[in-house]
DNA sequence: GACTCATATTAGTTTACGCTAATGCATTAG
DNA sequence: CTAATGCATTAGCGTAAACTAATATGAGTC
């Protein structure tokens, strides 16, 4: 695979058990820097910051530095290649399978 | 990490380009030998079964024993762990976006 | 200016992953 | 029975990825 489109950063960038943690604690926080994810991830602050990289590449965070801090942020509309993914197949389930709606149902009653 | 929840490994085995072009070639398919999934993937059959086996410890694929054949189909329950992530975020995106109940609605109203 | 403090970056190491080529194992065909 | 077909599995290779430790950068503090 020679080019990366939006979903395979995306999908990449949430794989990684850890990376996907920061993110969650980001998009909980309204905001949070990085000394207080690298508190709960369980890496080096290194690590923290290689992995914010990442997701800032894939669109899913968004960085405000402020002093010598930096706050980052969630961006919710990073993740609309991995909805567009997934409502590609809504169609396909729908005519074959139990849909999405019961599935959601099952979720968030 | 040690432990691999249902997300991990579904999220794992969409996040290469490769295994997930295979599984979005089973899904519009009804049913696929691994003969013709070889033909359009791009790489061995005997890589193309390596794929098959993650995604099938995913709970994305089930197989279909027919003779010498084995024919795969998706299985759309298994994209649940993903729903329930995204779900986990429905709140944070409904003031911006079309959340998932609301394109179910498009889709099937 | 010297010294912290918060974060980013780099180098280097280890592990995980995807791939090929080869082989194994059934099943069907002749 | 032998050969061919379809798929799974294995060993081995190369590369990518995640991590640590160390260092660089830059902003506040004294």
């Amino acid at each position: 695979m020679i080019q990366t489109s939006p979903i395979d950063s995306v999908m990449r960038a949430l794989a990684d058990p850890t990376r996907r943690a920061v993110f969650e604690r980001i998009a909980r926080a309204d905001e949070i820097n990085v000394a207080e994810l690298t508190r709960v991830s369980g890496v080096t602050q290194g690590a923290v910051s290689q992995h914010l990289k990442s997701l800032k590449l894939a669109g899913l965070v968004a960085e405000r530095p402020q002093g010598r801090n930096v706050f980052y942020r969630a961006r919710p509309e990073g993740l609309a290649p991995l909805f567009d993914w997934l409502s590609h197949y809504d169609l396909f389930w729908r005519d074959r399978f139990a849909d999405l709606r019961s599935l959601l149902k099952e979720i968030d009653p």
